[in-house]
DNA sequence: ACCTGAACACCGTTCAAGT
DNA sequence: ACCTGAACACCGTTCAAGT
């Protein structure tokens, strides 16, 4: 059994009950049963829960938002990546609680978020001045991470998300 | 010994633990050994980690929000509240990943967070337009939500707030 | 190198027994 | 009504022992 292979069975696994559950939904045994091995066992690929779930996450975030439609607008595009995102919710509040305790969370929280501003910033290039394209993309990332920190209804996220977009940048 | 009295003990570590170190800190073994009582006994007075916890986050948060310095402009106002709240960034982070397993946990969220959208609303009223006032309270609240579940510096936090309200608001 | 199964520690929760 | 102390279940983590 090649271990890179292992890995990413685990991951698998991890990534699919970590979408649907969230941190509280992952454990050891349940992994373990998943793939037909003792408990102890898993910690020989993740020495702990804070790594599993890591690499879960990343895993679930990174099919989430792979295989992006062809949109025409920079909104629509935006709109699609939050929609995306919101599934993960409980993933999301998860990592950013966690992250205070575990540096692994945190590098982990600091390389997606930094990914996807660097995608916003590249989407909001050519609808805002160049000296405020900083601030803009700021705001408007911090905005985002609220909508998913809260619990609305797709809607409600759209609406707030194109009425911030209408104001800070052109059309 | 009076229920009240107990209940309010109770409470008033539970709100001091959980401002330190948010929900893991707080554990029924930890609250009966500062009170001197045996785990057991707690459970007759919050009947489960999440009732204890939401008590006691709803302190922290009223404590927090307490005695409000007098401050001229509604900017400055608004500055304060968020960098009141976001000492206690644990409990937000926590409160937004148990609101999907824990009803009780998710009607106080819905309580504090209405309580606070009221008086947002209420600071923008004189500085925003009456048909755009819904929209920009319902953008600088979700912002508000991402300022608080990140983790910046209060510098970042002021700097990304003003040039929001600088955008969205009059003088 | 990889896996098993038992063990330990901690904690939320329950409960019989006391006052 | 309030409290104690033991018990149970679950889980993260460790580890001696196996292959």
């Amino acid at each position: 059994v090649d271990r890179a292979e292992k890995i990413e069975e685990i991951v698998a696994v991890g990534a699919r009950v970590v979408a649907a559950g969230g941190y509280e939904a992952l454990s050891f045994s349940r992994i373990a049963d998943e793939l037909g091995l003792a408990r102890g066992a898993v910690y020989w690929y993740f020495p702990s829960k804070d790594e599993l779930f890591a690499a879960s996450a990343a895993r679930a975030i990174d099919a989430a938002l792979s295989h992006p439609p062809r949109l025409r607008t920079y909104v629509a595009r935006i709109v699609w990546a939050v929609e995306q995102l919101s599934t993960l919710r409980a993933v999301h509040t998860t990592l950013q609680d966690r992250a205070r305790h575990s540096g692994r969370m945190a590098a982990l929280l600091e390389g997606i978020q930094g990914e996807l501003r660097r995608r916003l910033s590249a989407e909001l290039q050519s609808h805002v001045a160049t000296d405020r394209l900083d601030a803009v993309t700021g705001v408007v990332f911090v905005f985002i991470q609220g909508l998913l920190a809260m619990p609305l209804t797709r809607r409600d996220r759209e609406r707030h998300l194109r009425f911030l977009l209408a104001e800070l940048a052109d059309s």
